[in-house]
DNA sequence: CTACGCTA
DNA sequence: TAGCGTAGG
């Protein structure tokens, strides 16, 4: 998923908490949601579902979610993507597959009363479909939160948006943004909390990574931190085989980027996939208007719709000053 | 994921 | 009151 660069940024990743973000953040939509539908789950790997066995996982993720980021003077803009770019058909196909298989192994381990197993087999399932993506929008248009659809991909929009200073960061988990150029990186925002790993009780922070710095650090510019990107592989190139990031790190740096392509990969031209990161399709038809939650009408998609319980809803939504009858929105904005 | 109830 | 396990939908 995205890109490999995990072994050359470890050390430009600053944690914070999440008390201390603030601002405006262009969160990668699908990213957002994948991640609260892979975690949101039952032991066994069922998400959460109505009575009618709709998927409502990603919108308990979403509501409250935006709730504490909401409470915390963080105001998120989810970007959605458009239509993929022909480069990903491949790693789009790719992903399909592991999905569907992911989903017999899942059904299988459930037949054979393998819970665990099950649960993996389930998140690495999980799939966004358009219901999701529809109930999605509705609830963030309830809650206030702006959003849109980007001509091509998310993060590209949202990198889009930092840098012309519209947001102060992109939000995702994959590093691509950094490629498309955001200034800042926000990881973990939609992940931070405690979390079990292999049993144990963690916390996870958000994580903030300044473009600027990592360039700096490496001593590259933007154009040959795309081509570290490129040699490792992205969402739309498979890499070259046997070269890491570290490798890539020393490629670049030694200008053999493109002598290196020509050698292992002779049938591969990296033009379309830098140009791609360099400027891809995006759009500045956005407007980020933060609006005051509609309450009764969040309890009547979440409570009478998909059977949330009105309590839990009302608790949240008065953190953040919205009562029942009552739309006012208090300082945060 | 977050909320909530239970335990020390 | 903090920490932990589990329900939520």
């Amino acid at each position: 998923m995205g890109v490999a660069l995990r072994n050359i940024l470890g050390e430009y990743r600053e944690e914070m908490e999440l008390e201390n973000l603030r601002g405006t953040v262009a969160v990668d939509a699908f990213n957002a949601l994948y991640q609260f539908l892979t975690i949101i789950r039952q032991p066994d790997g069922t998400p959460l579902m109505d009575s009618e066995g709709r998927v409502t996982s990603h919108l308990s993720g979403i509501f409250f979610r935006n709730i504490n980021f909401l409470e915390k003077g963080i105001r998120p803009a989810y970007i959605f993507d458009g239509a993929p770019p022909d480069l990903k058909t491949e790693t789009v196909a790719r992903r399909r597959e592991v999905r569907d298989a992911a989903g017999e192994r899942w059904k299988e381990a459930i037949a054979r009363g393998d819970i665990g197993e099950a649960y993996k087999q389930a998140r690495a399932s999980a799939r966004i479909d358009d219901a999701m993506i529809a109930s999605s929008k509705r609830l963030l248009d309830l809650m206030g939160i702006p959003w849109m659809v980007a001509p091509s991909e998310g993060e590209a929009q949202a990198a889009f948006m930092a840098r012309q200073g519209d947001v102060g960061a992109a939000a995702s988990q994959d590093y691509d943004a950094l490629l498309f150029g955001t200034p800042r990186l926000v990881r973990n925002l939609t992940v931070s909390g405690r979390r079990k790993v292999r049993g144990r009780s963690v916390t996870v922070r958000p994580e903030r990574i300044d473009l600027s710095a990592v360039l700096a650090g490496l001593g590259l510019s933007r154009a040959e931190f795309i081509e570290v990107g490129i040699l490792t592989g992205t969402d739309f190139n498979p890499g070259i085989r046997g070269i890491g990031a570290k490798t890539a790190l020393k490629i670049v740096r030694a200008g053999k980027f493109q002598e290196t392509v020509q050698e292992k990969a002779p049938d591969f031209d990296p033009g379309p996939v830098r140009e791609f990161f360099l400027s891809p399709p995006v759009t500045e038809g956005y407007r980020l208007d933060w609006n005051k939650p509609d309450r009764d009408g969040i309890v009547a998609m979440l409570c009478e719709e998909y059977a949330f319980s009105e309590g839990r809803v009302d608790a949240a939504l008065q953190k953040i000053g919205t009562k029942a009858g009552q739309k006012t929105l208090g300082d945060w904005f």
